[in-house]
DNA sequence: TCTGGGGTCCTTAGTCCA
DNA sequence: TCTGTGGACTAAGGACCC
């Protein structure tokens, strides 16, 4: 379901915008210290701690000495020694961010996750009963923080990528003397916002990353306001008709997209970085195995079944190569992912090294429209047998049966449970 | 200082077909 | 029959986001 382009509800009659987003300040770290309540004040990492582990979330403190997420475990080590480094709990934080959620949809149906930790809201349909916009976000926060014992800030605009700018204002600010409370709530009033877009650099854009700003900057961009200034032709001559497009109407203010409720998934994929580099064909066979048990899982509790399966490996080097293939008849079971993944293996050599060795499903279709394939006729045994490992997974956990090719010397398998090498791997074994 | 995992979307190029 | 065109689809890679 979508809200209406802005003719349904239009804006608020008192010159408000209407749309919110909301983020939590430091979602999975402000979790860990509801159970860690001593460690509050402290530089706290959320990450893994391994050789190859990155920074998944950092306290305010933790980021007053630089750290920052997506950085490399070792670094923020090297910043910051005294730091407490948390595994992270995937699990418990999704579940938090459901109870979030609901929060929010008690507000208005029009609510966006945009990840655990974020949302968009449309909230021009409710303000007749619920009050302006800004009531409505000191009122979300302080629910939040009642129910949950968790902060957010919030930003309020007109569009959607305006009030997730405006949200950066209102967040606290990392500092040498601790965290700077953030306004909480910050509001781009109606008609403000191209004094406020327009001097910002040109990297605050929602969809600038390092390559495209690179490509600006040689064109003599540093703002919004110098993206705004240039022919629209320019841009899309530089960046593409999508992207050109695209970012050029933002640098006007303009962003017609939707609050959009439910987005069905597109993709499943399970990838891994391993703590030392596979370099033997069974050694890469054991993680194929072990993945496509994984991805089947996964797509089968999703009830989706995937027209194409890819592969990614990423050597040594780092030089990362993908392969795909899409077959007659989607498949979810493990086996059957398996055969095609061996198939777009074959001319991959491992013995440069392979750091990291990915699967994934794409072009998902519903589990209960899917045609018969030979593999679904009664009693052929692996789509049953798939039915009866997610059962036993079920009631005794995913350890408790896997492929006979992962069992150890003990007996143990290796089979892990999703999110458990989130944030990269723990050591070298 | 080497750079995770899970996603989405876009671009380019090739093929098939009407 | 030959050539051109454009859409649909597939594949590989890249950029970006949290």
């Amino acid at each position: 379901m979508t809200a209406g382009r802005g003719g349904r509800h239009g804006p608020p009659p008192d010159g408000t915008a209407g749309f919110l987003h909301l983020d939590m300040d430091a979602f999975f770290v402000s979790v860990e210290l509801r159970r860690r309540p001593e460690l509050r004040g402290t530089p706290v990492i959320v990450g893994g701690e391994g050789e190859r582990g990155v920074v998944a979330a950092a306290s305010y403190e933790a980021r007053a000495f630089g750290i920052h997420s997506a950085m490399p475990s070792t670094r923020a080590r090297r910043l910051c020694p005294h730091a407490v480094f948390l595994p992270g709990d995937h699990q418990l934080y999704s579940e938090v961010s459901h109870e979030v959620m609901a929060i929010l949809r008690a507000v208005t149906p029009l609510v966006e996750p945009l990840s655990l930790d974020e949302a968009f809201l449309d909230v021009r349909g409710v303000t007749r009963t619920l009050g302006p916009p800004v009531q409505i976000a000191l009122e979300l926060r302080s629910r939040v923080v009642e129910e949950q014992q968790l902060t957010a800030s919030v930003g309020i605009a007109s569009t959607k990528f305006l009030a997730k700018l405006a949200t950066d204002r209102a967040k606290p600010r990392p500092s040498t003397e601790g965290p700077v409370h953030g306004s909480g709530v910050h509001h781009i009033a109606m008609g403000e916002e191209i004094a406020f877009l327009h001097p910002l650099p040109v990297g605050e854009l929602w969809g600038v990353g390092p390559a495209t700003l690179a490509r600006l900057s040689r064109m003599g961009i540093e703002t919004v306001g110098d993206l705004a200034d240039i022919p629209e032709s320019r841009v899309v001559a530089a960046l593409g008709v999508a992207s050109g497009g695209h970012l050029h109407r933002l640098a006007h203010g303009i962003d017609e997209r939707p609050v959009v409720t439910d987005r069905p998934s597109k993709s499943i994929s399970q990838e891994e970085t391993f703590a030392r580099d596979l370099v033997t064909v069974e050694e890469l066979d054991r993680q194929v195995v072990r993945l496509a048990d994984a991805l089947g899982t996964r797509l089968r509790a999703a009830t989706v079944t995937a027209r194409t399966i890819s592969v990614k490996v990423r050597f040594a080097d780092f030089v990362t190569i993908t392969r795909s293939s899409t077959g007659a008849h989607p498949v979810d079971g493990a086996r059957a992912i398996a055969d095609v993944v061996r198939e777009l293996l074959a001319g991959v050599d491992p013995t440069p090294g392979v750091r990291l060795f990915g699967i994934s499903g794409t072009g998902l279709v519903d589990a209960s429209v899917r045609q018969l394939s030979f593999d679904d006729a009664p009693g052929s045994g692996w789509g049953d047998a798939d039915d009866v490992i997610g059962e036993i997974r079920d009631r005794f956990g995913t350890r408790a049966i896997g492929p006979a090719v992962l069992a150890g010397p003990v007996g143990d398998i290796d089979v892990r449970e999703r999110g458990s090498g989130q944030w990269g791997p723990d050591s070298v074994t």
